[in-house]
DNA sequence: GGCAGTTCTTTTAACGTTAATATCCTGGAG
DNA sequence: CTCCAGGATATTAACGTTAAAAGAACTGCC
């Protein structure tokens, strides 16, 4: 049955110009038939495909990346995973992505750089001379980026997560509304009767913690709540545990905490802990992120889950349609969090077993 | 200063032929000052080296992989995390395999797959077509494992993170000590004085499980210990949550849990809650992975670290040697996984503030 | 019948690199 | 003075693909 010998298959690999011998035609009209289907006749075109199938042939993507200057690659970088984060999204972020990635007909190529800003935009231009790389993602802008700056200059499609915070038009994004979810977790607590609603998150700088904070004074001033506690600290468990004991010590105590982050709230957690307090039936507590901790921790702990899935496939879309069509087109996706409520923030039922 | 134009730069990326020019010589020779630095004489390699600084010269991957069949590009394919999962080690594990890679000189691009075991040899496949793929690297292999068999008889490098169960002493794999550790784990809650020991791990199947096991049995047999107490259950929260109360019901209830995960000890601290029982004090709890969370919930979870890094090292430092000497030197190496002791397994200090 | 206009197909050349081969040159032996 | 060895460098060709241009076959129209 198998079409014996003849087959040169020099290296186990399939080529175009063995696909068009097997059809009777060019080279060329194999290409055609795959890549531009309308210059071949439909029956050229059935017959080039048949032998396509039959051959098992798969286009070389070097041969193409050096003619075409386009590798089908997206770079990403990833960071080093800071030991005491809890929000270890990028695990499920870089799956999705890559998922995504796949499906539109690329390859998910990771970078790797230290020296900071600069060594990371080296980093780059070392990888768009070496490969033709054909757009990046980039995690964590913040203002005046560097690299947003220098692949722009540079004119390499890339889309950010996260929003441009000086108010960069042109820079395609894909962000979660940090200011909603908080407030959506501020409410939650709020109606549960609590008034003393403290707030634990970063220092200024960070344009992603102010956002998250606007959402807990929101809340709170639409309920004409006090306002007093907060504190803005680095995030990390440590940090979160002291200042949470600092609003407990307070004149008027705090009795529910928003956290900008789950790591912040399991530090929360470690307090009530040593202080022989209860989450959820004593104080109230409510995180960011949904990290896999969240659901682990007893009791479980109300969180904000991002939906990372959708910021991946978003933010290949976006490139997709940068690399495609216009590139003038900004594109700015902005998505919702959804609040996880769990023991931590609610009161009574202490086992549910 | 600058030499001006003359310069083609005709696409923004220096080539050969312009170095070459540049130095006054020809392109083979700079390619063979690159790549093979005795073929050329000293001084016209050093004038070459010149030009290419100058220049800032990167040799185009794409052309290299059509003309040598190698594309320094190394393929992981990451699995779906799945969501109850506390080991997230994964994010920390890409991280140093991408680095290592790209101090070897190679690139880390991810695979994707659906379809299980025969959807990712699929893709595998496809993926060595269309890229010349250098190595592969694979993560969890199991008896009789299929992509083994298939990217051996295609003769692909690849190493593996977990060792082959099967005895096939041809594979390169670097792997952890899994049943070292939970001996460690034993040995450790023994020497508080702990001798109703229980074990909750995965069903027999899983080869890892029973390396974990192996290593409890080991510590109690050494120390004349009781070993009805264990249970085999499907890696979760909830799974461990259940087998906890079981053994703490038990005529002879376990007062210390070793645990073949860190999201089954996050279940015995679920349990304790329930309870009202203090992990540490009331009953020792030791997990496995030091997974973030370990470090975060309160009290702080006892766990085995994995050397996450080095095994990521090794593994690139495998495959390199693979590609580059003779293909037929199989490399095992076996890791230590370190004892993290926290409070969960330690009696008394309630309030450490 | 000849000629312009389609539609389909093939030919040519190029992307940037490197193995293999060819050429040049220098110095030393005969 | 010729000839050869051997090192240094240059030339050729090829990896697999595709854009551009050229060619072929067929249509309809004056």
């Amino acid at each position: 049955m198998q079409p014996t010998s003849r087959g040169p298959a020099p290296h186990g690999h399939v080529t175009l110009v063995q696909v068009a011998q097997r059809a009777g035609v060019s080279a060329q009209s194999v290409s055609n038939a795959l890549n531009n289907p309308d210059r071949v006749a439909p029956e050229t075109r059935k017959r080039i495909l048949a032998a396509v199938e039959e051959l098992g042939y798969e286009p070389n993507l070097s041969a193409r990346a050096l003619r075409n200057r386009s590798s089908s690659l997206i770079a990403f970088k990833m960071r080093p995973a800071r030991p005491d984060k809890a929000s270890m999204l990028m695990d499920d972020f870089l799956y999705v992505l890559n998922a995504s990635a796949v499906d539109a007909g690329y390859h998910l190529i990771l970078c790797h750089a230290e020296g900071g800003q600069a060594g990371e935009i080296k980093a780059y231009r070392d990888l768009l001379k070496k490969t033709s790389i054909d757009a990046f993602i980039l995690a964590e802008t913040h203002r005046n980026d560097d690299r947003v700056a220098a692949l722009r200059s540079w004119g390499v499609p890339f889309a950010a997560f996260g929003r441009s915070w000086d108010g960069d038009e042109e820079m395609a994004w894909v962000d979660v509304d940090g200011r909603a979810g908080t407030r959506a977790a501020t409410a939650h607590v709020a109606a549960q009767g609590h008034t003393q609603i403290g707030y634990i998150g970063w220092p200024a700088e960070s344009e992603l913690g102010e956002d998250r904070r606007a959402g807990w004074l929101d809340a709170c001033r639409e309920r004409s709540l006090d306002t007093d506690l907060q504190a803005a600290v680095v995030d990390s468990l440590e940090n979160g545990r002291q200042a949470a004991h600092r609003m407990l010590d307070a004149a008027r105590p705090a009795t529910a905490l928003v956290c900008a982050s789950d790591t912040l709230a399991l530090g929360v957690m470690r307090a009530l802990h040593e202080r022989g307090l209860r989450p959820g039936a004593d104080v109230a507590i409510t995180g960011y992120d949904d990290s896999p901790t969240a659901a682990l921790v007893s009791p479980g702990l109300t969180t904000l889950r991002q939906p990372i899935d959708e910021v991946g496939r978003q933010l290949i879309h976006t490139v997709d349609n940068l690399m495609a069509g216009d590139p003038r087109t900004p594109q700015h996706v902005l998505l919702e969090p959804e609040l996880i409520v769990r023991d931590s923030s609610l009161p009574g039922r202490r086992d549910t077993r």
